[in-house]
RNA sequence: CGGCGCCGGGCAAACGAUCGCGGUGGUAACACCGAGGAAAGUCCGGGCUGCACAGGGCACGAUGCCAGGUAACGCCUGGGGAGCGAGAGCUCACGGAAAGUGCAACAGAAAACAAACCGCCAACGGCUUCGAAAGGAGCGCGGGCAAGGGUGAAACGGUGCGGUAAGAGCGCACCGCGGACGUGGCAACACGGACGGCACGGCAAACCCCAUCGGCAGCAAGGCUAAAUAGGGGGAGUAUGGCGCGGCCCGCGUCUUCCCCGGGUAAGCUGCUUGAGACUGGCGGCGACGCCAGCUCCAGAGGAAUGAUCGUUCGCGACAGAACCCGGCUUAUCGCCUGGCCCGGGUG
């Protein structure tokens, strides 16, 4: 069940991100930002904060989201006990489906590295 | 057969495997279901929920040919009128300008109880002159006229004949306009039209008038559940004052005091999906639509579910993601399928 995303992997709570917001470390790659805490769990769990600023379509924050979903969802056996909110850059709009997920999967490779 | 002709209806890449996500059922294995035609803009109309619901007046807003449809509409259907097109068809805020107020740049004499720049006239009055007189000729000062010219988006009917000093609906014919009344139609309206001589010009997406409709707010509505310092409900009483009841007024309620009853926040649950429902058939209706029967359950999330990988196929895939629910409108949209009609040509 290592490729499973249940509920328990995911940020739910407002005060959960905002934890991870104030004391987390910042990844940046090309098109997203991950803020990074240690969450003392069993797993890493992921969360979007994903805004109208730089996505103003509906479908295209959809999209984000489930390619990010995605890319943790196949990296998360790999990676260390944190909480990782991930966050679109300015550049967002510019990527195509296969570059975006491309930099994701770089961004979980630097983390599970950096451990 | 051709058309860069017209009007509709529909689809929204398909199938399989594996790994995942949301919901429902199940102890579990697992099974079933899981975004759109616009889910969008939030522009209208309802349902639902709470508050206000005594009633009245004034405001305010929306709609605006007629008749239907509908829960309702600013939507839809059918019809009428006007305009456009060779046609199929398309477009139209399409009530009222003799209720009142107002507006009309520039040009032009004048833009609305008409007026007279150029012009036309010399009947009438006046003046000059010829003549004995009757009368003639001239001037255009008073005056008559609105045909012609010119301006304008628009100039107080048009054409012709008569008429006249010149003219003029001044008279007549036809056309236009108004129109008692008649006929058809539920109606909008259409057709005919005595008679009137022309009178009422345009703009109401200018104010306005008339008719019809409209309480306010929105699911963070609203309800339930848990612990602390007293917020809420009911009853009784009060001069002024403050506050509240969509905006204002009348009016009503309330704040302050006493008594009684029992208790609120973006945490959870609920509202939350069975509905003016979808599909099929029959019947009524030109149609929108209605009625009846059968059949079916078709997303209900909550930091927010549809994706990833692989394979096969095609014409290589647009706009785009539910958030209480419906009915419309508007806007975005790669392609493809399909019905009816029009025009031109050919053949029988």
């Amino acid at each position: 069940m290592s490729r499973a995303f249940p509920r328990s992997v995911r940020l739910l709570k407002p005060e959960e991100f905002d934890a991870t917001f104030q004391l987390g470390r910042r990844e940046r790659g090309r098109f997203f930002m991950a803020v990074v805490h240690a969450n003392g769990l069993q797993s890493a769990r992921i969360g979007f904060a994903v805004g109208k600023k730089h996505l103003p379509a509906a479908h295209d924050r959809n999209l984000v989201k489930r390619l990010g979903r995605e890319a943790f969802r196949q990296a998360r056996e790999r990676l260390p006990s944190v909480d990782i909110v991930i966050a679109p850059g300015r550049e967002v709009s510019r990527g195509d489906r296969r570059s975006l997920r491309a930099d994701l999967d770089a961004l979980f490779a630097r983390l599970q590295m950096t451990l």
